[in-house]
DNA sequence: TTCACGCTGTGACAAAATTCACAGCTAGGA
DNA sequence: TCCTAGCTGTGAATTTTGTCACAGCGTGAA
């Protein structure tokens, strides 16, 4: 089994080499795309070596080779199909920046539990009723769903979306969630990442002040 | 020096914390703790070791004396002072709900380089132009910044940043940042973690339905 | 007062993640 | 054709992170 660490590595690698494509390099060294990645090279070779791609020690890896093993690790050559629930000021932006194309995600689906949303297009998608939730989703091949409700609805929605056979959950909401093995979570808390960035940051601003005190 | 995950899991218990003494509980024990946090009982009285905080054998923790020795480490008693750059979809969405009051986070001041929208006050937050940040940010305590513009101009808005004195970053843009050893950045790449969730998702689902096939 | 239960705090251990370091290869130059 | 410089792939070492297991303690019961 692969770590989750790999995984992320990995998806960044995959964005930095569309970026690295689009500006028309064919081959690139460990080393450089560590750089761009801002890892060491081993670990960029070592992730590598997951996905069974191997380079070439005189040219180094050839981006577009290497993209194909990786769109084929991942399975997505088509775009990852996703549901939304919770269509407020969150999730409203999600709306809007992938509905826009910018990146390979797809929202085939919202949802909410507000009458006065629900029934409406936004940003080209439909927002469905909580109740229409699971047969609307049995016409898609969504297996991830973005949970973007307040924290007291979050267990509730989570466990729908898992009654209707999402495996992948990625909440907004600051709570952990309580799934089955077979779903896998990832908890994009806001807060909890400021809080911990402030934390460093005033570690680093005292640290910065006695070396300059110490001059 | 405390690492990340330590962190991460102490803000976490303070937020548990918070909401277990709304509720009236005054005590709880390290694997009740580590129940709502969904880690190990071990892994909770492991973090609280860093804080010092010590709990009885009888009794276990109390909730009152335990958030005060987190605050008193963390040294937020009176919110977390941040600024956020770039007020487009997602910084406005996080200009209303953390201007709403709903957590310990306080954004003193928004930037964006579009003149529609400096001058103007949102959600009871004010939007300086660019060329104001170092002076704005000068008359504040902010250490922590909130990046939300679009990835080609992250990197020139951190260096902004960290020129008028801020050792945190969250950056909300899809690209790796460069800041000096002072500077700590926070990456919370919606894009990547969706990737990440989808990707086991599908691992899941094929399990899930070897495993029924194999009935 | 004494005892026993069930917790905490922590040294020792285990597992996971990362880095080191080097054999082996490969294209370009002599 | 045969070197050679400088890369890749990977076993081994190291570092980081998490868990185990148990001595020691505080409380309530007798
Ligand atoms: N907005 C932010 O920038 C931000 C920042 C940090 C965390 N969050 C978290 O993200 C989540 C959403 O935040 P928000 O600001 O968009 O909140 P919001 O109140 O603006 O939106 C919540 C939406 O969920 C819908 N909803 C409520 N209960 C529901 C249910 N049971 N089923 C379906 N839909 C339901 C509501 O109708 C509403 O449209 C919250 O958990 C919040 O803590 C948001
Ligand atoms: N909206 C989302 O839900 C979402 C999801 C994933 C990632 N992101 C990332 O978050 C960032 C912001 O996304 P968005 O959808 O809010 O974009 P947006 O285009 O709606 O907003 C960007 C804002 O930044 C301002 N800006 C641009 N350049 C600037 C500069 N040099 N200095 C100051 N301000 C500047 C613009 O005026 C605008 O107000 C992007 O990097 C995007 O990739 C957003």
């Amino acid at each position: 089994m692969v770590s989750e660490k790999t995984i992320s590595r990995l998806t960044n690698y995959q964005t930095l080499l569309r970026l690295q494509q689009a500006q028309g390099r064919t081959h690139l060294f460990s080393h450089q795309l560590a750089d761009l990645a801002r890892v060491t090279p081993a670990q960029v070779r070592r992730d590598l070596m997951v996905i069974g791609y191997t380079g070439n020690p005189r040219t180094g890896y050839h981006v577009g080779d290497l993209q194909d093993s990786l769109m084929q690790f991942f399975a997505f050559s088509t775009g990852i199909p996703t549901a939304l629930v919770g269509v407020g000021s969150l999730g409203r932006a999600l709306l809007s920046y992938f509905m826009s194309g910018r990146s390979n995600i797809r929202i085939l689906a919202a949802f909410d539990n507000d009458p006065g949303k629900t029934g409406r297009v936004l940003s080209g998608c439909r927002i469905h009723p909580m109740n229409r939730l699971r047969e609307t989703l049995a016409e898609t091949t969504v297996s991830c769903a973005l949970v973007t409700v307040p924290g007291g609805e979050a267990q509730k929605v989570t466990d729908a979306l898992v009654g209707a056979g999402v495996h992948g959950i990625v909440n907004f909401a600051p709570v952990r969630l309580k799934v089955p093995p077979t779903v896998f979570v990832e908890n994009l808390d806001v807060t909890s990442s400021i809080e911990k960035a402030a934390f460093f940051a005033r570690n680093y601003s005292l640290k910065t002040q006695e070396e300059t005190n110490h001059e």
